[in-house]
DNA sequence: CCGGGTACTCACATAAATGTCAGTGTGGAG
DNA sequence: CTCCACACTGACATTTATGTGAGTACCCGG
């Protein structure tokens, strides 16, 4: 099981929430899309997210081209995290989205999400 | 643990998301868009899905109410699933996002996504 | 020296999502 | 009678995602 799986999408959408999929690449494109910030920053624009897992998604989102990391080699350490051309495209290409969330965020938020995926017998 | 946790979402983008996160949801919204479709007609529809985790998720867009399911009370059974106006509306809203996967399909596709979180010891 | 802030890493633990496989009940085809 | 397609359901196993809490190395103010 690590063999170079050579995913192939459905759609482009597909390829897409393949990229930013996950509870937290979402608002990390967004925190960053008016510039950089470092890392203590972000973890405060951020609210919820815990240190270990921004770490990860940022090296995820690193390593997908989506954004540039710069290490100043100071005391105390700085870091900058920046969205490369790749990922400020994806970052418009979300607005739509990010809108129809805000036009519909009364009837989300109405939604009883405790039920959902849990009207059988499931968990 | 049973409470109405009433979810607080940091912005539109956040909200989108636990609305057509995960990997499927995307592909379903997709498939119906031009019609409703037959429970085995979806499944034929998605490649690599299986029959349970299909119907977890139609379960869990009906109860958000992205789409709707209409039962016909005939043998052999026929369920018919269908976007709602709110379903419909999402799916314009990922259209962007969908294009941006097909032009990039290229390159997302070329990501080594062996080597994505996967640079550390984390497994 | 102590504590604070910085950007991490490591070793776990848990939750959530996804997958596999075997049923269920029906009526028609063979 | 047997098997098939249909639209599921249920009991699992596995994988992926997320979270917790501690520790690291550095320097600076007190």
């Amino acid at each position: 099981m690590s063999e170079t799986k050579k995913r192939t999408f459905t759609c482009g959408l597909d390829a897409a929430i393949a990229v930013m999929g996950g509870k937290w690449k979402g608002l990390v494109l967004f925190a960053l899309q008016d510039g950089a910030l470092r890392f203590g920053e972000l973890r405060r624009a951020i609210p919820g997210i815990s240190e270990r897992v921004l770490i990860l998604q940022l090296r995820e989102m690193e390593s997908t081209g989506l954004l540039h990391r710069e290490v100043y080699h100071q005391v105390p350490p700085k870091v900058e995290y920046s969205l490369t051309p790749f990922g400020h495209s994806l970052n418009a290409a979300m607005g739509p989205l990010g809108e129809w969330g805000e036009q519909h965020l009364d009837r989300i938020e109405a939604i009883a999400w405790d039920q959902v995926s849990g009207s059988g017998t499931d968990r």
